[in-house]
DNA sequence: TAGCCGCCTTGATCTCGATCAAGAATTACC
DNA sequence: GGTAATTCTTGATCGAGATCAAGGCGGCTA
C-alpha cells in the first residue's frame, strides 16, 4: 500500500502552495521520509479523532474529508484533488485529526510525517511560513463555506459551485463534474433530490445538465445569480423539464 | 485611541492559546511593540478585503467577525472575546484580511505588528508551532460550524449554544446571554424571529429564558437534543407559551 | 412626562428544501 | 442475456424557517 515517490510526483508536489517559495533542495530533504499511498474508493487515509502523526498531498484522484456525528450520519467538509493537502495543523500541533479522508476514486496520496517536519522547521523557519499559508488558505475556504450556507440558497450555491469549475470569466462554456452527484450533493449541503431539483431550475437560465456533462450559456449569469441577495432571487426561476 | 500595553494586559495575553509554551521572556519580546486599543460599540477593528498588518487577542469585551456580501448583507463568521486572537494567519502570510472585525461592547484588543512576529519567528521557530496550534483551534471552530450548519436544525444549534455556555456537565444550571440576541441569531444562522420561536420550543424541555436570563432545568437534555439526529428530532418539541 | 427608538416576541403566510415513494437509466455481475 | 444494484430524476407531501406585519416593553432624550 505504502510505497516511494517517483520523480513525476515530486514534480507535482514542489509546485504546490505548501511548498511554495522554498528551495528545491529544502523541498527535497522536508520530503525525503515520504511515502505514497495507493488508494482504491472508499480507503481511508486518517480516521477523526486518531492522533495526528502526518499530514498528506493529494497527487491524483479525489479524496473526501467528512466528520461523523454520534448519531452516525456524515457531515462532508470538502473534497480534495491533485495537488491540494490536508491536514497539515494538525500534524505540527500533535492533535487529533479533525475529519476522516477517504478516497472516492482511485487516488494517489502522498504521506509526510509530523514529526520530520517539525524537526525541519526548527531548522529552517521558513518552512513554517509557507505551511501558514497554506492553512490560512483552508481556513479561507472553511469561511467561505460558512458563509455560504447562512447567506445563499440552494440553487445559489449550485450556481456558485458550476460557476467555480468554469475557467472563464463570461459567455458560454462547457466543463464535466467532477465527482458523482450525490456527494456533490454533500459537498453542498443539500440532498440528492434537491441537487437534481436545483439543475432543473437553472435550465431557465441556460444550463444544460447530462449525465456528468454541463453546458453553460452564460457564465456571468451564473455568477450574478449566486452573488445576489438571497430575497432577490426568492422566487425567480421555475423549474424546467 | 491606542495606547501602552498594561501590566494587566500582560496577565491575559500570556496565558492564552497562542503563546502557551513559551518561556515569559519570549513573550515578552514578541508583544513589545504591541500596542492597546479601546473601542466602543460598532467601532471596527479591520476590513474584510484590506491588506494584514497585524494580528489580535482580544483582552476584554466582544468582538464580532464578519464578512460583507456583494449584494451588501453581513455574515457572521464568529464573536470572540477574552483571551482570543484573530487573523493570526492572514498577518504571517501578508494576504488580506478574511472578514470585518467590530467592537459590539466597549471592547480593549491588544495589536501585534506582523513583520515583528515574523522576524520573531526567523530567530526562534517554536513561535511559529504556537501560533499554528491557534489558528488550528480556529480552523476546528470552523469546521464545527460548517458540520452544525449543515447537520442540525435550528433548534438544535440554539441547544448546542446554550449547552455550551454552562459549565457544569449535567443537572440544573442558570447562565446568562453574553450579547444581544440578534446577534445570537447571526452566529447561529438565523433570523431573531426563529431565534425567538427556537426558545419557546425549548420551554417543553424545560429552558426558561427571562431577557438575558437563561435557566435550564437539565443540561443533559439540552446536549441530548442537540447531538441526536435530525430526523429523530423532527416534529417533538412544542412550542410553548 | 411624553414621545421615540431599539430590542424582542408573536401571529399569519409563504417558500424552500427534506422526506417518502416510485420509476428511469446506467452499470456490474453472473 | 438477464438480473441486480447504483445512480439519478420526478412527484407528492410535510415541516422548518424566512418574511411581513403588528404590538409590547424598556431605556433614552426632550
Amino acid at each position: 500500500m505504502a510505497s516511494k515517490l517517483t520523480a513525476g510526483d515530486l514534480q507535482i508536489i514542489t509546485r504546490i502552495a505548501v511548498f511554495r517559495g522554498l528551495k528545491a533542495e529544502t523541498v527535497e530533504h522536508i520530503i525525503a521520509p515520504a511515502t505514497a499511498l495507493m488508494l482504491r474508493p472508499h480507503d481511508w487515509i486518517v480516521r477523526q479523532d486518531d492522533p495526528a502523526t502526518a499530514f498528506f498531498i493529494v497527487i491524483d484522484g479525489w479524496v473526501k474529508l467528512y466528520r461523523s456525528t454520534q448519531s452516525g450520519d456524515e457531515t462532508v467538509i470538502d473534497i480534495m484533488t491533485k495537488g491540494q493537502s490536508f491536514a497539515e495543523s494538525v500534524a505540527f500541533t500533535g492533535n487529533r485529526y479533525m475529519a476522516t479522508a477517504e478516497a472516492v476514486s482511485e487516488a494517489r496520496v502522498a504521506r509526510i510525517p509530523a514529526d520530520h517536519i517539525v524537526r525541519c522547521i526548527r531548522q529552517s523557519p521558513d518552512i513554517a511560513l509557507g505551511m501558514v499559508a497554506s492553512i490560512s488558505q483552508h481556513m479561507h475556504h472553511l469561511m467561505q463555506q460558512v458563509e455560504q450556507l447562512k447567506a445563499q440558497s440552494g440553487v445559489q450555491r449550485v450556481a456558485e459551485f458550476l460557476a467555480s469549475l468554469s475557467l472563464t470569466e463570461q459567455g458560454h462554456c462547457a466543463v464535466a463534474l467532477p465527482y458523482d452527484k450525490v456527494l456533490i450533493a454533500g459537498r453542498l449541503g443539500l440532498t440528492p433530490e434537491s441537487l437534481s431539483r436545483a439543475f432543473a431550475r437553472l435550465r431557465s437560465i441556460g444550463v444544460v445538465v447530462d449525465a456528468s456533462h454541463v453546458v453553460v450559456k452564460d457564465v456571468a449569469k451564473l455568477r450574478q445569480l449566486a452573488n445576489d441577495d438571497r430575497s432577490s432571487v426568492r422566487g425567480t426561476l421555475r423549474a424546467v423539464r
